[in-house]
DNA sequence: CGATTGTGTAACAATCCGTAACAGGCGAAG
DNA sequence: CTTCGCCTGTTACGGATTGTTACACAATCG
């Protein structure tokens, strides 16, 4: 039904019945988008599939799953997904998702990535080797470790709103105790760093009850495999 | 009994005896509205015939158990069900809640936001990816996170009479206690950053015994593809 | 016209977040 | 090894946002 609805909207569907059936399709040829359906009839389930194209493949994934859980929601973000879909889902949010995710990475790759490991956004340079940040006027800004880290984990999943608990898994590699405030923290020191008005950001916004978002688009993503 | 009422109250019911016999039905007619028993007496149980549905189609699914305990419930809405009534259960609540269900149904699916980076209306404009808002003079003004999701539905589904049950879905992802105000007194506060005379608000109407309506025409300024 | 219901709004309470301040950890310099 | 300084986690406080309650007023109904 999907492939049909998508094929029928130009898009250059290929549909594969299991993980195995997957791996063989993508070998085979160039994607520019993965749809991934979480519960999957095989033995394998979608995170664990999602993972694995993660890990060899910078290819945009979207995930489907039966129900719109936060659980689900953040283990799907955090294995690499792009972006999630709760069933009961409408076939033109799809359509609209898998746009914006194309969107978002055909947009960044213009002539040729010039430098391998650099992310830019908002004027803004990111080297992911050296750890260097530089700001739109040119200038080099001192990061920390953990700084550098937020603002990494960021500038990858732009566009999104990260909960605390991801943004503690991505940059700590560790659980919260529940009354943590070191990524609230964190935040605050970066928002001195990279914002013209920390007290009103525009980069870095706060939602409540949930996160944060990094609103920059990136620019020049590259730093693939 | 339960198709005797219904069809009394005007709805057009259909009955199915075993998991065979429905999907003949369902294969061969669209409905609106699936009300399923997890105990079944076939072979196949409630929850596998929800999945199986649901794997094709998001018509609404209101599931009904012999008991009612938190774990089938739990099951029952992940496996992606609409709603879950325990029995013993009224014949006037089943109706409510089927009603309920159309009800979000069909305003909720039809306008199927897609999405656009940037919405414009009356002069306004609403940067969904930078969650920003500009008046028609082109200040940015200030929102909180509650305003600005409040604000982004109703630019997304302008011209709509919207309930209060179904913006405190859509903006809040929780269900309402019944005397809940929280609606309305977001509305206020919208109202006082948006509309010109509060007292008079032209922008957003209030529906009296309904909800509310968004009255500016989206200009679908931003277009792209 | 009075009663009932629904909405606007203020006021209050609960919660969440921004931020400063502080203390421990860790590495570099001495 | 000790000291110093930076980074980071923790705590506390205050402001902002949001949910709740109460009351006034308008609309509707009988």
């Amino acid at each position: 039904m999907l492939a049909q609805y998508l094929g029928e909207e130009g898009f250059d569907v290929d549909v594969a019945g299991s993980s195995s059936q997957m791996r063989a399709r993508m070998a085979g040829a160039k994607f520019d988008a993965v749809l991934l359906d979480v519960v999957l009839p095989g033995d394998c389930d979608g995170l664990q599939l999602a993972r694995e194209i993660r890990s060899g493949s910078d290819v945009p994934i979207i995930m489907l799953s039966g129900r719109d859980d936060v659980m689900d929601r953040v283990v799907g973000l955090e294995v690499g997904a792009d972006d999630y879909i709760g069933k009961p889902f409408h076939l033109r949010e799809v359509l609209a998702r898998v746009r914006t995710v194309l969107r978002r990475r055909t947009v960044s790759t213009e002539p040729a990535p010039p430098e391998e490991g650099v992310l830019r956004f908002a004027g803004w340079r990111l080297d992911v080797e050296r750890r260097a940040v530089t700001n739109p006027a040119g200038d080099e800004v001192a990061m920390s470790t953990g700084e550098f880290d937020m603002l990494h984990v960021f500038a990858t999943h732009a566009g999104r709103v990260m909960t605390r608990d991801i943004l503690m898994d991505l940059t700590h590699k560790r659980g919260r105790d529940g009354f943590d405030r070191t990524i609230d923290a964190l935040i605050v020191r970066l928002r001195r760093k990279i914002e013209t008005d920390p007290a009103n950001p525009s980069l870095i916004k706060s939602v409540r009850g949930v996160g944060y978002l990094f609103t920059a688009r990136p620019e020049t993503a590259s730093g693939r495999s």
